[in-house]
Parts: structure tokens; sequence; C-alpha cells
DNA sequence: CTGTTAGCGCCTTCAA
DNA sequence: TTGAAGGCGCTAACAG
């Protein structure tokens, strides 16, 4: 006697389906999901009566490895629950859907070496797309690993999509981290600020480094600059942006006129610890960030940053694992939009 | 002459790197996947080093068509790029992961026909685990369809964990909506509140029934109710909340004190819309939401919400899915937690 | 402990 | 157009 519970019915198989339509497991097969029109209307009909009757739905492991392939996208992310990766998981997960695809999702925690061992373990599935959206690093060795399993994914078959600069060898959505920053730094010198602070991920981080340099560069062409000691690195998170505003203001901003958070979510802790500190964003003093997630223009002050289209992001994605191999590796360029709102306020 | 590019090379087999090793199928199976240790040493190392050498990663489907079984679940929820599902699905993935499980996710996009599609195809995958985190509705022919799809799977094995109130026959993490938002609507009188307005969403939502009755109850427990017309009803989404402020500003609320919001997406909307109206929350009118997403803490004024542990959430999801089948259907019942923050100050 | 041999559910030649 | 049969990559008895 089992103790097991109500779990004795196997799922009905394309077998049973094609002797209860009386017709063989070929005919069953090229009925239900046979491409081309190559069966008998009277049978085509019975065998789709069957398995609705039967409540038969495709093994689609079985299928798999019959056919040799999938019709899964495997989606690397940082953090789900930060809107920048949930926004592109969002298009990722629309566009694979419309084109009739699975998508399996896996979290690194923004690790270099569990992004590796993730990769290994998602080749397993054969997915015919992986999408690293996860930022990249310059972390030598664990880069060269990676790019090593993503050419021996790419070798038998598989596509891969990385979104991010064009740091390695595959299909790109490049993001103009660079120039959206610089850009940046050009509107806000136009509005008046001189004097600002970077709130920076850690520098191994080449979307930090980046967006640290464009804007940089930006006030270069100003003639302005940013003091070494104005530069703090923490983690690219909400509370690494609290952190980075207290440990500028434990150096003294007094001066400071507009700290500029290097992502939108680290932008908003750091507004919360400003605040904590008696200073007003918008008001005693300006914050500006980068990625235009969803909930930063209905913040007070609406923030200021720079606009990425991260749902089209995630669509491009696809599209472009969907399309025909080419040479070089393609690239799909976004653009990026600088946003001015209330909270880099014109100066006087 | 082939114009696909270096997409012939398959990917080693299970079979290649028993070749490679010199030792049966068989054995190099048991070396590679087989739990229990029951090869020799010697022969083990061996295969491990040749499926190195090749660069071999086991095929997952077809590891489950030979298992009868898969280390897949399958989570579906409403729109991923909210907020409220990123976070449990930030819970259910790092939960799953643990447990050497694989996630795959459908978004709904909140449409329950959609819903019902989306459970079929999923079932195609043959998941261990289904989780439904989308909001239930009271829309009575697709819900006895689903529950129809679902008891099949889990006739077949498979099991089926719902994030909600217990509407459905199955294993449940049970949100109290309607507590918290009872307990809500005291902390509120308590402060000094009198006159309410709610934005809603559709009245066929549960979650959103159940937050706006708790919510009603607690007031009346103090003989306080809300007028009609100042319940409005909209989507359960930031726009849908901006949308409902503005019906409720083209009613006249100058008397009101506070709105509440049935989630926290919605109440960020309804401020914005609010402010552009020349209220300012927290000051000329107080706002409180429902769900304590990670931004509410940091916009100004704080949110006061009603907090759910959503990262625990899809954690607990996953906990009773993997745990053993009960007979009428296990519910974790998740606490909710009000906190009071600077949008609703106490009214001298 | 190891190898042989059936399958798992499905697709796809190959004849008929 | 239809059916029979072999094969996809792997696991799980079953003997040895």
């Amino acid at each position: 006697m089992s103790t097991r519970m109500n779990a004795g019915v196997r799922s009905p198989t394309l077998h049973d389906v094609a002797r209860e339509a009386g017709v063989s497991l070929a005919t069953a097969s090229r009925s239900l999901n046979g491409s081309a029109r190559k069966v008998n209307d009277a049978y085509r009909e019975r065998v789709q009566a069957a398995a609705a009757r039967l409540g038969y739905t495709p093994n689609l492991s079985a299928q798999a490895v019959a056919k040799g392939s999938t019709m899964t996208v495997a989606l690397v992310v940082g953090d789900i629950s930060d809107p920048y990766f949930s926004s592109i998981a969002a298009g990722v997960i629309g566009a694979a859907e419309e084109s009739g695809f699975i998508v399996t999702m896996a979290v690194t925690a923004r690790d270099s070496e569990r992004e590796l061992a993730l990769v290994r373990a998602l080749r397993g599935q054969r997915p015919r797309v992986l999408i690293l959206a996860g930022s990249r690093t310059s972390d030598e060795p664990s880069q060269q690993a990676l790019v090593a399993e993503l050419t021996a994914f790419e070798s038998t078959g598989g596509r891969v999509v990385v979104i991010s600069q064009h740091e390695l060898p595959f299909d790109t959505v490049l993001l103009d981290n660079y120039g959206g920053a610089r850009r940046l730094a050009a509107e806000l010198v136009g509005l008046g600020y001189r004097r600002f602070a970077v709130i920076s991920g850690v520098p191994s981080l080449l979307t930090s480094r980046d967006r640290v340099l464009g804007f940089l560069d930006g006030l270069a062409e100003h003639d302005l600059t940013v003091p070494a000691d104005r530069i703090v690195h923490t983690e690219f998170t909400r509370d690494g942006g609290f952190a980075g505003a207290v440990e500028l203001l434990e150096h003294g901003i007094d001066d400071v006129e507009l700290v500029f958070a290097v992502n939108d979510v680290m932008a908003v802790g750091a507004m919360s610890a400003l605040r904590e500190a008696g200073r007003i964003p918008g008001e005693s003093i300006a914050v500006a960030g980068f990625d235009d997630i969803p909930t930063v223009r209905d913040i007070t002050p609406a923030l200021t940053t720079v606009q990425i289209p991260l749902i089209d992001v995630g669509r491009h994605a696809v599209e472009l694992a969907l399309a025909p191999r080419t040479a070089g590796g393609t690239e799909i360029p976004v653009e990026t939009t600088v946003v001015i709102r209330e909270s880099t306020p014109a100066r006087k």
C-alpha cells in the first residue's frame, strides 16, 4: 500500500492519443505537431478530438530529444527584484512568448563565479538562446572561462546575446553607457552645476566604469573635474547608494552641488541618506541617476536620469537571437536619452 | 555548401564520454549523475576527466524523459516588471536554485484567459511544481477551467501552489489581505483620520476586493464609512492609481483626509496625480498603500503601507511545493504588518 | 561493481 | 497520405 497520494496516473502520451483515435503514432504526431498539412482532415480531427478528450499535452522534453532542439530561451540576470533587470526580463519574456518560446531564468546575485556556474548548468537545457543581462566585469579569469563556455555553446548551434558594452565576442545589445553619462554631464553643466560628487559601483563593474568615465569626460569638456575623494565606490544596489552617500557626507560635501549615482536605485538610496542628513534633494542638493526605472518619475523630487528603454532592450535581445547568424556578431545599439527632472533644477 | 555557420558540431553525449573514458554507457551515467557511489573511484575519475575534456553537459531533456520527471518549477506571474511580482519571483528563484531546480517563467499580463492558456502550455514541460502568483479573479468560467487544468496536473504527480487567498483547492501561501487592511484602517483612525477615499482595482480582482473589504470593516468598527462615490475602481497598476486619483479629484475630494490605494504602485501613481493637482501628500492629504514594495520607503513622503514579506512568500511557495503532499491541501499563512510612515502623519 | 539491454515519449525517414 | 521502425540521449532494471 502506497502512501503517495493520487500521483499514480501518468500523463497521457501520444501513444494513448493514437490508440484512442484509432490511428498510428505517426499520424497522431503529424496531426498534432507536424508543421505541414500532410494529413487527411478527417483523421486530423479525430486525433485532435482524442487529444482533447484525454487532456493530452505534448511532452516538451521528449520533443526536444527527438528533434534535437528546444524552444527555450535562457535568461541570466543579476537580481530579478531589481527594476533594471525585471524590466529587461519583461521585454525578453514578452518577445519570447510571442515567438512561441519558453523562458527559463537564473540569477547570479551579481557574482561572476556564480554566473559561470549557471551558464554551465543552463547549457544542460540545450536552450536555443542564452541571454546574459548581468553586468560584465573586468574580472579576467572568470571572464575567460565564461567566453570559453559561451563559445562552446555557440559552436553547438546555440545563440548567445549579451546586453552591455561590447566586451564579449557575441551578438550584443549595446547600451551607450559612456555617451549617455557624457551627455548628462553636459546638460547638467548647462543647468549651472559646477561641483559634483559621484557614487559609483565597484571599479571592476564595466557598466559603472563606463558611466563614470563618460560623466567625467563630459565635465572635462567644460574644464570641470571631480576630486578623487568625491568619487566613492559601493555596491550597485539601493543600499550601496545609501552607503555611498553616507560616506560622502562623512568626507564633508557642503560645497557639492550635485551627486551623480551611476544607477537609479543607487540614486534613490542616496537621496534617502542625504535627506536623513538634513540635505533636501532638489533644493539644497541635486541628484541624478541612470536607467530611468519606472518609479523614479514618481518620487519627489522626480529624478533626473539617463533613460534606457529597458523593455525594448529585452525585446531586441531576443530579436537578435532569433535573427540569422552573422559573421562577426551583430550589435544593436540602443539610444540613451537624458531626462531632466526636478531633482536637478536650473541654478540661477 | 552550407551557409549555416559553425553550427555543425553537436554537443557531446554521454556515449561520447563513455567511449573517451573506455567504459560502458551505464558506468559513465553512474559516475556523472548516479546518486549513490556505486562506482570504482578509478573509473569515476576517468569518466569525469573525459567529461571535462569533452565539455560534456548532461542533456536535461533526455534525463527528463528517461527518468519521467524534471527538476523544474514553473512560475506564473501577472507582470514581472511589477515590483510585487519580481520580489516574489526573487524568492521563488532563490529557493528553487538552492534545491537544484530550474525555474521557467510565464507572464499573464493579468489576463485570466491567457493564464489558462499558459498553464496548459506550461504543463508540456512536465514541471514538478507550478506556482501561480497572479491575482485570482472571480471570473467564474475561466476559473473553473483553470481548476480543472490544475487538478489534472496534480493527478499526474505535479504540485501546484497558489499565492493568494484560499480560493482554489490547492496548497496556498495565504496572504492576509483582509486582516492587513483592517488593521491599517484601525491604525489610521487611531492617528486621527476620519474621512477617506479608496482607489481599488476592478471588483473581480479578489486581492483588491479583500483589501477594500478589510479596510471598510476596519473603519466600520469605529463607526466610520466611505461613501460609494469615494471608492473608484481602476487598473491594478501605477497608471491605474494615477487615473484613480484623477477620477477622485474630479468628483471633488476637498474634505478627504486620506486616500487608501489597494497596492503600493497604485499609491505611488496616485501621489503623483495628487501632487500635480496641487495637493501635497503627507501634508495636505495623506496616502496609504499595500505591499511594502522596496521603493516606497525611499519616496517622499515615505509611504504608509501594509508589509507583505514578498521574498519570503516566494520561498514559502517552493517549500510548500517540495514538502510531502498532505490530504486537504496545506496553507502557509503569511503575516502582514502595518507600517506607518510619513505619508500619514498623526492629525493633531 | 560493471556492462547489456530495454525502455522513456516523440519525431522522422522509409516503404507501402 | 499512412504505418512500421529506428533513433534522439539518458536511466534503470537485469544479469554477470
